[in-house]
DNA sequence: TACGCTCCTTGACATAGAGCAATCCATGTC
DNA sequence: GACATGGATTGCTCTATGTCAAGGAGCGTA
């Protein structure tokens, strides 16, 4: 068994956010089925809660009334960061399928941290990470058009999957249109259309039945696809200055 | 002096941060200029830095060249979560007017939160903040038409000023039209007619000289504009429906 | 098999916001 | 003071995307 410094190296793979919970934290695992709520935005904050499986969302709804998709999460993500400041969850957490997620309650974890620096630095590039995540689509909202932007998040999602050892080849999306152009920006009819196009070009494939399941034939493919569309975006007006 | 336990009050203000990593940590005070770089994404990650004064934007860049800013950072933030998970920062730290950050090195940070269980609170607590402002912008891109955006923006900035007991009646952006515009996934002709109807229905003032000194009356009109923004989009459609 | 439900697709049309170009305004320089 | 420079503003046009409406397709249930 291997004793980790802190000096080791820093880019962790999911895998240890969950062995190291098993070894080091009480914890109970709950197997959770597509809808159901990890926890809602509002209720009081007392436990992240690990995926070991499934995929979840998270939503944000504002006083208002808006509400978008804010988050994907992954085997080996953690649920709940967003309670910690305010001591309440800022968003709800649901799950887009079956799955298995493992609540730890921070009070433990704080005190487990005391002990373990290697968690404490699992936690923090835990959260980095989703710092980081969170600018991405803030770029790809802010920075691409609508087929671009279907193309990249089936690209992230693909990838998501690559790095926790799933099967990418063939894929599932367990979200509706209507989520889909949510979680974008966009309407359901765009992402519609969006995907008709990237079907249209062999970026993605269809599968038989079911117009959630499709196939990868290659990323780099749809890495192009994004390219092309922000080429034909100043391909308007480059040309001229040219 | 008070010994906070692990069970103290969550919701902590941002001067903690400051008091905290006076008490606890070394570190070194730099002075910076408008423009000036913190950090510049790519650059290994050794150090967090605490924003004493001064005002900054955080700028992320796509391997394909698209840019945005990201995050805006006040007193009391911290600068470069962005860097713990990969060991390397994913955007750039830009100062956008003078002021003084705090360099931290990461493992001192690490090595004193074994220490005190407070100040690994405080810092998960700074990371959960971050996390959630992520979530707004990305609900206020998905969902707000460009002058809504606009005014939340604005009113955005005016209540992390107010929240660091600093003057809100009259506010500097320190910004350009395009740097905002490129914040909010728009152009900066844009903004610029967004922030000219704000004006003319009162919610904004813009002071003698200057396009980028403002008075705001009061933040309900913001809120309320921002309002009247969404309900103008389903004013179209509602009144069918009733 | 028929029904009902929800989701998806597709077309026609409307519009918010992008793109472009001319002008204005502030500030710094000589 | 004259000039140059880098925003900022404003009007006009065009297009990507939203909006509305009408099927179509899968799927559970009677």
């Amino acid at each position: 068994m291997h004793t980790p410094s802190i000096h080791s190296n820093p880019a962790r793979g999911w895998r240890d956010n969950l062995t190291l919970v098993q070894q080091l934290l009480p914890f109970t695992r709950r197997a959770v089925r597509a809808g159901d709520a990890i926890y809602d935005g509002g209720a009081a904050f007392s436990h992240l809660h690990l995926v070991n499986s499934g995929q979840f969302k998270t939503v944000n709804v504002t006083a208002d009334g808006r509400g978008q998709v804010v988050g994907l999460h992954f085997r080996g993500d953690w649920l709940g960061f967003d309670g910690i400041a305010e001591g309440r969850h800022a968003c709800d957490a649901i799950a887009l399928d079956t799955g298995e997620v493992w609540a730890v309650a921070y009070a433990d974890l704080l005190a487990a941290c005391m002990q373990s620096p290697e968690l404490t630095r699992l936690l923090h590039a835990a959260m980095s990470r989703q710092i980081g995540r969170g600018s991405d689509c803030l770029v790809a909202l802010g920075t691409l058009p609508a087929d671009a932007r279907v193309a990249d998040f089936i690209k992230d999602w693909a990838q998501s999957l690559a790095e926790r050892d799933l099967r990418t080849d063939q894929i599932t999306l367990h979200m509706s249109r209507a989520e889909i152009g949510n979680y974008l920006g966009m309407t359901l009819e765009t992402v519609s259309r969006a995907l008709r196009r990237l079907a249209q070009c062999g970026a993605i494939r269809f599968d038989e039945k079911g117009r959630r399941d499709l196939t990868i034939p290659s990323l780099a493919a749809l890495d192009i696809f994004i390219r092309g569309a922000l080429d034909q975006d100043s391909a308007v007006r480059l040309p001229v200055a040219a």
